[in-house]
DNA sequence: CGAACCCTTGATACGCTTCAACAAGAGTGG
DNA sequence: CCACTCTTGTTGAAGCGTATCAAGGGTTCG
């Protein structure tokens, strides 16, 4: 009922393999990875694993397919083992517009059910992704016998409270500069060089601003020589001088 | 070593008696709700709350006053039990620039601690407050041995998660009337009239504006007569344009 | 009374969006 | 192999929305 028709391939320019769409699921070997999601510090014993895959439902999703719908009542834990998901709301149109993006392993929905409430927001694969549903009310007794793996659940929630506390105030007294500056430093990481991942028409909706004002701020970032891009490969030459512009001085 | 120094009155016009900020703390009888921050639906007996009072601290707080620092290391579960706390990063010049006002009995920072991080902001006191420190240390082993509290906890958490989500979409989609218009609705409940508990320059950096244009829109929801304004007392005239104000419609 | 605070209103400036056009890459079908 | 289409990113010109700066009125406090 909405996206990609077709979806031929991804970005021109430096166009990274990893962005391509194939129309058939690649190798997606359809296992859930418990120790990123419930394991943390403590390693889960086999049997363990076993009692927690014959709880959940996992499904293998094409590039664009629904992973669920904002109207939709939320009655199970959901997270995305592989591939990468997009959170957002329906715009003009029934299109999806995109808000936040998560890669696997990680959990996609850890809230919607505990609150018994509706799931708030669209999710759909950005590319051949492998879903997990674990329906709250065999999670529930379950992780009453299970402390250790609550309170690694508890963990997951309260990072996704601190990330979207700062996307508020990113959004609030950040310019679209600071933005961008922000989150290159934060997707580099230690190195010094970065990949994208995703399409930069993606992650301008992410940092919430157009595909146009993404693309003039890079140049100007590229002017500065605080960065140097080649497609969808940047190398930041200038870690001070963008952490001052994610500061918001200057 | 920061904001009012006097504080004399607070708001001009209508200057509701919740606002005033007198220099005495007056009957904040120092007690924890524990029904409300940990019950939920089934009800704590009274040894557990003799328990939690035991391991609590309590501290009350003039207006101004900090509660904590966004460098400090989070050890501790932090709730308003009576009063009002705003949260917010430091801007320029020392200043406590306010993004989020919490009223208690609720829940100030439970993730900080889970996640062994800094606080990641500060919060303050804007009125006489009663705030509660629980630290995790304590926490933790008590929790494990009560799962429903544990629980109640979590849906806490999963509730900010939803209101956090629903805020970094509005800045992302929403202009500053739709933001404004969906704030009346939102804090109007059912009832159409609605009697303002901040003041309005604190709304308005919670909605991401500047007291300037919370006025301008204020004046032209007013002469869209989809509102009546008095001082600090609003009449909802129109709750279905506001709606799709707040939809961004129009 | 003056001082301090708040809200309001007006004029101006700036940032970003919108709209439009273009180049490049990649599939499609002749 | 070509032209054709559809995608993505880029660049430019115009316009809207909001911030900024400045001034004034209202209220409370000392």
């Amino acid at each position: 009922m909405n996206r990609p028709r077709h979806l031929h391939l991804a970005p021109g320019g430096g166009s990274p393999g990893s962005l391509r769409r194939p129309h058939s699921l690649p190798g997606l070997l359809p296992q859930a990875d418990w120790q990123a999601l419930l394991g943390g510090a403590n390693p889960l014993s086999p049997s363990q694993w076993q009692q927690l895959d014959g709880m959940v439902q996992l499904r293998r999703l094409h590039s664009g397919e629904v992973v669920f719908l904002r109207d939709q009542t939320a009655q199970s834990l959901v997270a995305v083992c592989q591939g990468m998901v997009g959170l957002g709301q329906t715009g003009e149109g029934q299109q999806f517009r995109l808000e936040r993006s998560l890669a696997g392993p990680q959990w996609l929905d850890l809230h919607s059910a505990w609150l018994g409430e509706l799931r708030g927001q669209n999710a759909w694969a950005l590319r051949p992704t492998l879903v997990l549903d674990w329906p709250l009310a065999l999670a529930r007794p379950w992780l009453e016998q299970h402390p250790a793996a609550l309170e690694q659940l508890l963990r997951a929630l309260a990072a996704q409270v601190r990330e979207l506390t700062v996307a508020t105030h990113d959004l609030m007294h950040k310019d679209a500069n600071g933005r961008v500056a922000a989150w290159l430093l934060q997707h580099a990481g230690a190195g010094d060089q970065l990949r994208l991942a995703e399409r930069k028409r993606e992650i301008a909706a992410q940092l919430g601003i157009t595909p146009e004002t993404l693309s003039r701020v890079m140049r100007q970032l590229s002017n500065k020589e605080l960065v140097k891009v080649q497609g969808y490969r940047i190398d930041l030459l200038d870690r001070d001088g963008l952490q001052k512009m994610a500061s918001g001085k200057e």
